[in-house]
DNA sequence: CGGGATCCTTAGGGATACTG
DNA sequence: CAGTATCCCTAAGGATCCCG
């Protein structure tokens, strides 16, 4: 803020540049992170059940988010060395923390979804 | 859920497919969209108060996003025909309803965001 | 089974210039 | 001031093949 800016205190502030909020987001923005912190919450995972449960998502970025939250100490990866190979996933103690608000915001998308198709099928009639 | 699924309640399972959560996460889930409902929620801003106070946003970007957020009906834009025009952007009541969930996001990357850091440093060293 | 490595595409987004 | 319109480029991500 070297920005003349007002005096008030703007929740915006925290916001800008480099902030914990916005490197969180840049990690948990992406959808599929939220998909395989959702599921995990529901239980612990092998990496071919995820692929399937979360539909759509490729095999590549399944790899490469669960590698990102391993990175950030969200999920643990346990290596179970049969034959073939297991490999279970499941949401470490801080991992488990972040449910409570993404359950937040889903309880959100359930609440309002509606209110928002209906925004967007009037803009787009309309305008 | 056509697919042979197991009689467990997954808080995961929601997520799939094109489900509330999903859609919502799409457009939320996009940084300049959580920057900009943060910002407003500190108050109404003009486009060239976004555009200075959202470090590193281009104006394509702001444009968009804001054209995103008014078609979903959670926010307004206001245009005041003076010279030069000035044109104001507030939510909408549905858009400050987000506010309480981003809000609990914002407070979870602040609390946590030490330790991930701290788990990416040793993750990166090792392994 | 659970990935790693490669190739290849496309669309997201920046930079720039112009307008009401 | 608040955008719209174009061009252009990069990097995210899908598809495919292979390996321990």
């Amino acid at each position: 803020m070297v920005t003349t800016s007002t005096a008030t205190a703007l929740i915006g502030d925290p916001y800008v540049a480099d902030c914990p909020t916005r490197r969180i987001l840049d990690r948990i923005g992406d959808r599929w992170t939220v998909l395989i912190i959702g599921v995990l919450g529901g239980g612990d995972a092998r990496f071919s059940q995820l692929l399937r449960r979360i539909e759509g998502i490729s095999q590549k970025m399944l790899t490469q988010t669960l590698r990102g939250l391993e990175r950030d100490g969200l999920i643990t990866r346990t290596v179970y060395p049969e034959v073939p190979v297991r490999v279970v996933y499941s949401l470490t103690t801080a991992g488990r923390t972040l449910l409570g608000p993404l359950q937040a915001l889903q309880e959100w998308s359930i609440e309002h979804l509606g209110d928002v198709v209906a925004s967007q099928s009037a803009y787009d009639k309309n305008d």
